[in-house]
DNA sequence: TCAATATAGTTTAGATACGATACTATAAAA
DNA sequence: TTTTATAGTATCGTATCTAAACTATATTGA
């Protein structure tokens, strides 16, 4: 018998799913188009490469890699290439791909604004966390629950993996080398 | 600002769609035909026709006509006209179809067992009355939730809009005509 | 009663996502 | 310096998805 909590996961994917289509569909975009302006506007530094992209949506990079094509003709997305290690083509948003970003957000076309309930976010996180390390799959967090983040003096933010210092908004971008630290958000059992 | 519910919805969303994806590949199939299977598992008798599924997966009647052709060619689901409406077609899991869904199921391949928690299946509940409800789609709840369920003598169950009774394994299965009662399951301010 | 309308589903065509495979280019390792 | 690993591209076949036109059945209402 399936579980209870697999029922609604189901029903709020096929909705999450549906409803982001057809935000896509009435910006006269396709549905990946979508996620990936989503996912470029919320990634770090560290993690605006094809390949993360590719880890996030849970596609093959061949797939993204048409897509990304298609994106930076659009004129949404730029690509270059990474001036230290020029295998990676870094990933940026154009000032067209953020008002289009903007424009569907703010439309609330997507979902209703959302009560910033701190307990459905652990909630939910506590899901992902479970999940995603079930899968042996990368856990795409921010840096406040993340194991190599470290606060120093006043409350200013370093990155213990990179050594680089964080800034305020640093701090709230997913990060594709994020690892959950032991105490926060433990696995479920 | 994209509120923090938003991401992590979004991250669950994109993880249930490629582990979905990749169980379904598993077994030889494509993930609309796996969903399809899942839903028909799980819907009552009032809810098992193309329309209802195409509402809850959010998609086209037309795409859905072609993947419902292709299952029942592969022997999965079987069609059956309403005896008392003709234009409805029933539909129905085989036998092939239910075992393919148990195998993929007891595989563990789509998600751990997630523990049964309630306090994470009512969160979810209200994040999704709430979505559905400002996009005014049909909520598929199960009747415990339903204005339209009376529990009579005994706790035995019975649709008010229907008339009919219903049994314990009714009342657990999803239902197109399910709207949420006040005062369960409001949808958040 | 019979035309108009609504509803359930099918068919078709075009665009495109997706996976698989083979490929190039760069970097790291031995 | 050869070998191996990694990031990304190119190409091809399959199948999804939307939209629009269509058939069939049921309901409405003049």
């Amino acid at each position: 018998m399936m579980s209870d909590v697999r029922i609604w996961l189901d029903r709020l994917s096929s909705l999450h799913k549906s409803q982001m289509r057809k935000a896509a569909c009435a910006a006269g975009m396709q549905l990946v188009h979508l996620e990936i302006l989503q996912y470029l506007s919320m990634c770090n530094r560290y993690s605006n490469t094809a390949q993360a992209l590719g880890e996030y949506l849970g596609q093959t990079k061949g797939s993204l890699s048409q897509s990304l094509a298609f994106m930076e003709e659009a004129g949404y997305i730029e690509r270059k290439p990474d001036p230290v290690d020029r295998r990676y083509a870094r990933l940026f948003l154009t000032k067209e791909g953020k008002a289009l970003l903007k424009r569907i957000d703010s439309g609330k076309i997507l979902a209703p604004d959302f009560p910033e309930d701190d307990a459905a976010v652990e909630m939910i996180q506590r899901l992902l966390s479970d999940w995603q390390s079930h899968n042996g799959l990368k856990s795409f967090g921010q840096c406040k629950s993340c194991r190599f983040n470290k606060t120093v003096d006043g409350g200013r933010s370093q990155c213990m993996l990179t050594g680089e210092a964080l800034s305020k908004s640093d701090v709230r971008k997913i990060c594709r080398e994020h690892e959950f630290s032991s105490t926060a958000s433990a696995p479920l059992s």
